[in-house]
DNA sequence: ACCTGAACACCGTTCAAGT
DNA sequence: ACCTGAACACCGTTCAAGT
C-alpha cells in the first residue's frame, strides 16, 4: 500500500489506544494495540522506539487528561490533599493499567511541572529545604502503592482460620463488605500522613 | 531421560532459584530459570501450574527468608516500625526482583501470620476495629510504593530547567547526592504515618 | 516520511514418550 | 511420579519493498 497521503499515526493517540486497551484487557500487546489502530504492528516503530517507550506515552496520556483542574491555591494541605485524589482518580479509571503504570517510574519530563507546583507550595509553607522532596516522595510512594493495592485481591475473612487469626478476623469483620474498603484506608492514610506532615514541619 | 531416581526439582527450589535470577537479570523467562535449575523448561509444569505461580513462590521465599527475628511484643510504633524495615530490607535485597514482586498481590495465605501479628498489637493499643485493617494496608501501601521508588531512577536536578522550575530545583539541590535520597524520603514518610497514626487512634 | 508483509529470535505452555 | 524433546501459538522487533 506504500505511505498514505494523511500519517494514520501519531504518538499521542498511540498513548490513547494503548491506555485505552490496556485498561479494558488488562494487558498490551503490540499486535494488539496495531489492530486496535487499524494498523500492521510494524508501523508503530516510525513512532516510538519500542514497547517501553508506549508505556511512557500511556503515563503522559493519564497525565494529559486528568488532574487539569488542580487549584494550586489555598493551605497546603489542601493542596496535596487535592493533588492525592487526582493521582488516585486518575489509576481509578484505569484500572487494568495500573500494573503497567506504577511499576515504570514516573519520573517523565512531563510530571516536572507537577512537582514544580508542589515544591513550591511546600516552601511557601514552611518546609525545610531538604525535606521538600521527601514529602514529596513519600506521598507519592503512597499513592502508587494505594493504586496497586486497589487492583489486588482482598484478604477475605473466608480465607483466613477463625483459630489460628483470631485478631485478624475481627479486624476484617469490622469492615463492611469489601466496599469502600480501599477507599477506607486510602482516606486514613492520607490523613495520617498529612498530620505527620504538619507535625514534621512544626517541630 | 526418563524420571530420576530422587527428584530434581522442587517449590522451594523453584522459587529460591526464580527469585535470584530475577534479582540478577532484572526479568524472569522460564527457560532462562529451567537453565539455572539445570532442567529441561518443561519440567517446571510438574511443579507449577505456571508463570503466576512461580512469582508467587519467590514473594513466599523472599518472605520465608526475611523479617523471621521480628520481635512482636513492645510498643506498637515499635512494632511496626521494625516491620516496616524488615519488609523493606527484603526489598533492598533483591532489588531486580520489585518489579515482579510488587505488582503482584501480597495476599497469599503464608502472609496471614504477619497480619494476625499486626492486628493484636494495634488492638492491644487501643485501635478501632474498623481502622485497623486501614493502618495496616495504608501502611502497606506505602512500603510497596518506596519499593518501587527504590529501583525508578532519580527525578535529576540536570534534568530539571532551573528557570522554569525554580522550587523544584532548590528543593533538590538541598538533597545530598541520591545517597540517602530514599532513605531520607523513607524515614520521613515512616515517622509521618506514624504520628498519623497516633494522632487518629486519640481522636 | 510512513506504511505493509515477510522474517527472526524468543517466550510460555502442552503433550507424547521414556523410566 | 518426574523428566526430556518436539511442537504450537504468540510476542517484540527488524528490514526490504512500496508510495
Amino acid at each position: 500500500m506504500g505511505r498514505p497521503r494523511t500519517p494514520l499515526l501519531d504518538r499521542r493517540r498511540i498513548g490513547a489506544a494503548a491506555l485505552k486497551l490496556a485498561d479494558e484487557q488488562g494487558a498490551l500487546t503490540i499486535p494488539a494495540l496495531a489492530k486496535a489502530l487499524g494498523v500492521a504492528p510494524s508501523a508503530l516503530y516510525h513512532h516510538v522506539s519500542g514497547r517501553a517507550e508506549i508505556v511512557s506515552l500511556m503515563r503522559e496520556e493519564l497525565a494529559l487528561t486528568t488532574g487539569l483542574d488542580l487549584d494550586w491555591s489555598g493551605p497546603w494541605e489542601e493542596v496535596l490533599r487535592a493533588w492525592a485524589h487526582s493521582y488516585r482518580d486518575a489509576f481509578i479509571s484505569h484500572p487494568g493499567a495500573v500494573p503497567l503504570l506504577a511499576t515504570a517510574p514516573l519520573t517523565e519530563p512531563f510530571m516536572h511541572a507537577m512537582y514544580e507546583q508542589l515544591a513550591r507550595v511546600l516552601l511557601d509553607a514552611g518546609f525545610a529545604d531538604r525535606d521538600v522532596m521527601a514529602v514529596i516522595t513519600s506521598l507519592e510512594s503512597f499513592l502508587l502503592g494505594s493504586a496497586l493495592d486497589l487492583v489486588a485481591p482482598a484478604v477475605m475473612v473466608s480465607d483466613v482460620a477463625r483459630e489460628t487469626a483470631p485478631h485478624l478476623s475481627a479486624a476484617l469483620d469490622a469492615i463492611p463488605a469489601d466496599r469502600g474498603r480501599a477507599e477506607h484506608g486510602f482516606d486514613l492514610g492520607l490523613r495520617a500522613l498529612l498530620t505527620g506532615f504538619k507535625a514534621l514541619r512544626d517541630a
